[in-house]
DNA sequence: GGCCAGGCGCGTA
DNA sequence: TACGCGCATGGC
């Protein structure tokens, strides 16, 4: 077995905000690197001045899978300038330059996302480790290195049985993963094909999976698909809308929908994930960084 | 020990 | 259309 390396130059890259910021879940730190499964390959990440270095297990001829994955085309100066000019979307940049959107796989972004809910990013990880674990075929790792799995496969998920996925502490949302994997085996949705289509009619497609509503729905047509105006509208954006946008009043949901669609501009699925970043990191009272 | 977590689905009004 | 509630589970 021949692993195989790679560097690849990059400006305005945070690398570790980037793979710890909510978006995916199969990130572990060791050391100063990275390390992560994207598709079947394992690859270990690390971030030096003006570049990330890639190694993986096995050969490799082409990392346009990679290079696609990490997004290392997007000029994220043009994004930027993009945002409104207003105090909140300055703060959130200020705090973390170089915050980026991957582009993953499908279904592994809407499977993770529909363990997402109610559960803190800690957890959702836990849980999909356990699922690779369980369900995933095993990848090849370094010599010495710990065993590392892809992420299940739709039909895998859709032969699983509800309380072989409660073991891996979906809880309630068991039944909404089996349903989702068994409608898209029988083919009533393809994953594949909501590329081709705007958003509102990918979104769409998407609500009629089990357990996907808007905001799931949203963070699968952003981080999977790409739109860039996909705005999820979780707990946490609700809480930076009415304190940064909205003090002393008292919006309603509707306001903050109406909000979230009108001010943000072309770029507003990234503009959300610098909120996000921000409100998740930024100094509270007696605590730390939220997990 | 209580509150909250990158919500959803369903019943009511 | 707009709320309210139950749903599992664990971090802090």
């Amino acid at each position: 077995m021949t692993s195989s390396s790679a560097s690849f130059a990059v400006e305005h890259y945070d690398l570790a905000a980037t793979l710890s910021s909510g978006q995916a879940f199969r990130w572990r730190q060791v050391e100063d690197a990275w390390e992560g499964v994207v598709g079947s390959r394992w690859v270990r990440l690390c971030q030096e001045p003006g570049r990330i270095r890639a190694r993986t297990a096995e050969p490799v001829a082409d990392w346009n899978w990679l290079r696609h994955y990490l997004q290392l085309d997007v000029r994220l100066e043009d994004i930027l300038a993009a945002f409104p000019d207003d105090e909140p979307m300055r703060q959130s940049v200020e705090s973390c330059r170089g915050l980026r959107l991957l582009r993953q796989e499908p279904w592994e972004c809407l499977a993770s996302f529909i363990c997402s809910s109610t559960k803190q990013i800690t957890q959702i990880r836990q849980i999909v480790a356990l699922l690779c674990q369980r369900f995933g075929h095993t990848v090849a790792v370094p010599n010495g290195g710990a065993a590392a799995c892809a992420f299940p496969t739709v039909q895998r998920l859709a032969e699983a049985s509800e309380a072989e996925l409660r073991q891996c502490k979906l809880g309630f949302r068991a039944p909404y993963l089996a349903a989702t994997a068994r409608k898209l085996a029988r083919g009533e949705v393809d994953l594949a094909r909501l590329s081709e289509l705007p958003l509102e009619p990918a979104r769409e497609q998407l609500l009629a999976l089990p357990g996907v509503g808007v905001k799931i729905a949203d963070c699968v047509l952003l981080f999977a698909y790409g739109f860039p105006q996909a705005f999820p509208l979780d707990v946490w954006i609700i809480k930076a809308l009415r304190q940064l946008y909205f003090p002393n009043r008292r919006p309603k949901m509707a306001r903050l929908r109406r909000f979230s669609r009108t001010h943000f501009g072309s770029q507003s699925g990234y503009a959300q994930q610098y909120l996000f970043h921000y409100m998740r990191t930024k100094r509270r009272p007696g605590k730390e960084v939220a997990s």
